[in-house]
DNA sequence: AAATGGTACAACCGCCTAGTG
DNA sequence: TCACTAGGCGGTTGTACCATT
C-alpha cells in the first residue's frame, strides 16, 4: 500500500499568503526543519496543501533569496543558460542561488523573452557588451564555463563543510543541502535571514493590506494558539481579533530587530497593545543575531497565556478551547 | 476622473520521477 | 513487483498595479 492521501482538497485556503501564516510556517520550519511537507498543514494549523507550504518557503520564506531588480549580468547568466539549457528552470536556478527558478522563470516570460524577439526583429543583435543573441556563445565554450562554476561550488561546498571554518553557508547559498543540518546558531542566522523575507513581506502588507487581512488574521490567532499548545487542530473561520496584522508586524519587527523595516512601521508602535510594548522591550537587546525564534516562541507562548485578555473592538473573541 | 489595456508576479495545476509500503 | 504518494518541475492562470487614452 502507498502512503495516505497529501492532503485533503476541502478546506484547503487558496490565494496570497499573509504574513501571519507565513510566521507560522518559518516558525515550524524553524523547529522542525524543511521537509516532511505533507505533516506542515496539519502539524501548524494552515488550511494550506503541503504543495502550497513547500513552495511558499523555497519561493519567498527561503533565507537568502534576492529579489527583483535582475542585474545585467544576472540576465546575461539567464538567457546563456536558456540557450544551452532550455526552459529547465531549476537548472538555471541553481546557477543564480539568490533567485528562485520561478523567479527566473516569470521573468523570462515578461522580460527577457520580449527583449529578444524585440532584438531579433529589430537586427540589433546586442543587449549589450557580451550579450548576444544573434551569435550566441558556442556551446563547448559555456560547457567549460558550467564544468568550472560546478567546479567552484563543489569546492565551495566542502570548504564550508569542513569544521575549522564553521560559516553559514546557506546564507549565501541557499540551495546547499547541508542547510538544516548544521548547528543551531547556524540556524538561528539562517532564520534571521528567513525574518527578513517576512519584513520585507510585512512592509508591502502594510503598504497594501488586502481586504480580507482581518480573516486572515482570525485563522492565524487560532494557528498560534495551536502552535503554542502544540497541537494539532485545524483552524478556525471563526472570531475577528483586532488589527493584528500592523501588531504583528510591529511585534515581529522588535522581535527580530529589523533594521531593514522604515519608518512606515513605526507608527504602529504607537497602537502597541500593552502586552506587545513588555515584548517589545524584553526582546530588543541582542535580538535578531541569537536565537529569535526562540523569543518567537516565548511571545506565541506568552499570546496564548494571555489570549483570554485579546478583544476584538467590539467582536467578541472566539477561541479553540 | 474614469475606463481601458498592458505588464508583472504570486500562486495554482498537472505531469513526472523517485521513494515507500 | 506493484500500487500509491510526496516532492519537484514547468506551464499556465488570476489579479493587482501602472500607464495611457
Amino acid at each position: 500500500m502507498g502512503r495516505p492521501p497529501c492532503c485533503d482538497k476541502e478546506g484547503v485556503k487558496k490565494g496570497p499568503w499573509t504574513p501571519e501564516e507565513d510566521i507560522i510556517l518559518v516558525s515550524y520550519i524553524q523547529e522542525h526543519g524543511p521537509g516532511n511537507w505533507r505533516a506542515v498543514p496539519t502539524k501548524t494549523g494552515l488550511s494550506r496543501c503541503s504543495k502550497s507550504c513547500r513552495l511558499r518557503w523555497t519561493n519567498y520564506l527561503r533565507p537568502g533569496i534576492k529579489r527583483g531588480n535582475f542585474t545585467e549580468q544576472e540576465e546575461k547568466m539567464i538567457i546563456h543558460l536558456q540557450d544551452l539549457l532550455g526552459n529547465r528552470w531549476a537548472a538555471i536556478a541553481s546557477y543564480l542561488p539568490q533567485r528562485t527558478d520561478n523567479d527566473i522563470k516569470n521573468y523570462w516570460n515578461t522580460h527577457l523573452k520580449k527583449k529578444l524577439k524585440k532584438l531579433q526583429t529589430g537586427s540589433e543583435g546586442n543587449l549589450g557588451e557580451g550579450f548576444s543573441t544573434s551569435q550566441p556563445i558556442p556551446r563547448g565554450q559555456w560547457e567549460r564555463r558550467l564544468q568550472t562554476d560546478i567546479h567552484m561550488a563543489k569546492r565551495a561546498l566542502s570548504e564550508a563543510l569542513s569544521p575549522e571554518k564553521p560559516s553559514c553557508l546557506s546564507v549565501s547559498n541557499p540551495s546547499n543541502s547541508s542547510f538544516f543540518s548544521s548547528t543551531k546558531q547556524t540556524q538561528s542566522l539562517c532564520y534571521a535571514s528567513s525574518a527578513e523575507n517576512i519584513a520585507r513581506l510585512l512592509k508591502g502588507w502594510m503598504k497594501n493590506p488586502p481586504k480580507s487581512s482581518c480573516t486572515n488574521s482570525v485563522v492565524t490567532q487560532n494557528s498560534f494558539n495551536n502552535i503554542a499548545a502544540g497541537g494539532t487542530d485545524t483552524a478556525s473561520s471563526e472570531g475577528s481579533p483586532k488589527g493584528s496584522s500592523a501588531e504583528l508586524s510591529e511585534t515581529f519587527e522588535s522581535l527580530f530587530g529589523f533594521e531593514s523595516l522604515e519608518s512606515s512601521t513605526s507608527e504602529f508602535s504607537q497602537s502597541l497593545s500593552p502586552e506587545a510594548t513588555v515584548l517589545q522591550d524584553e526582546s530588543k537587546p541582542d535580538i535578531g543575531a541569537e536565537m529569535p525564534f526562540s523569543l518567537l516562541e516565548k511571545w506565541l507562548l506568552d499570546d496564548a497565556g494571555c489570549q483570554e485578555k485579546v478583544t476584538c473592538g467590539g467582536d467578541p473573541p472566539v477561541f479553540l478551547h
